[in-house]
DNA sequence: TTTTTTAATGAGACTCATTCTCAATATAAG
DNA sequence: CTTATATTGAGAATGAGTCTCATTAAAAAA
């Protein structure tokens, strides 16, 4: 708690930005989130919870977030993006349920390693990568 | 050419839909396109040849193309959805280079098996995945 | 071929996530 | 406490894509 505040605190003077009671709130509510949460829902939980903020101010923040690694998006292709906290979650890729909706996380050593390879090979440095698996659950 | 349109002809024919010249006209600009291409660039493409379709149909006949699989839809996270054809054009993944805007094809048979491998052990079968590797020009 | 049936089209309204504008407000420095 | 200025909220704007509906054109039927 006091961890994550200095953090946010730190990020915010290092870019010459205010702390603000905004950025507090939706910070606060995305480092709690447990799964991949969309602008609109962390908008209308802070609304509920009688927070005053506005839907400009999530959208502002969230950016602030993600640019200095705090946050991770992430888009599916259905139009709104995900996000999901960075802290105590290490690098990962999706896999998601097309039946159920399902998000579930992987992470392969090897293929880390591939795709560093392939890119490597043809002159480049990898400097992020989207790799999501859609499927559907085996029926046996 | 003769191929490929009997190819359109027959995927309408069993959707039962109809072959119209607009139909034709966007099959045959997205077929012949070397590199991706977004839907306001097909129908700029073809109005500037003086053809008569709209936005509304270059949308729409894309759908049908994807859904029947001469045409694969990427989304690089800008907004626009780019296209690509499949015929002659075996399935592979993209680079794309930050610093120039230039995409790149890759296929790696061990990274496609271990995605299957992946999903299989948690029960699921790959339906389609997505696989974008972001990367900068190594400087040496 | 001509007629009939019905799917396809075009123009532009609409949607919806996200971004922008700008006057009012709050933060942090002095 | 005062000042300078970054931040905020409300709502307008944006832009890719979708929808509506009257008109047009395939293609089946005659
Ligand atoms: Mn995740
Ligand atoms: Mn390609
Ligand atoms: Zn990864
Ligand atoms: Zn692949």
């Amino acid at each position: 708690m006091t961890r994550s505040k200095s953090l946010l605190i730190n990020i915010l003077r290092n870019e010459g930005l205010r702390y603000t009671s905004q950025r507090r709130a939706v910070w606060n509510e995305l480092k709690s989130s447990a799964d991949h949460r969309d602008a609109e829902d962390i908008y209308l939980c802070l609304r509920r919870k009688k927070i005053r903020v506005s839907r400009a101010t999530v959208y502002r923040t969230i950016d602030v977030l993600v640019k200095n690694n705090l946050v991770r998006k992430m888009e599916l292709g259905d139009g709104r993006a995900l996000y999901e906290p960075r802290i105590g979650n290490e690098h990962h890729d999706h896999i998601i349920c097309l039946e159920t909706g399902k998000i579930t996380e992987f992470y392969n050593e090897d293929l880390e390693q591939l795709q560093e390879k392939i890119v490597k090979q043809r002159g480049y440095e990898l400097v992020r990568h989207v790799h999501q698996l859609f499927v559907r659950p085996l029926k046996k």
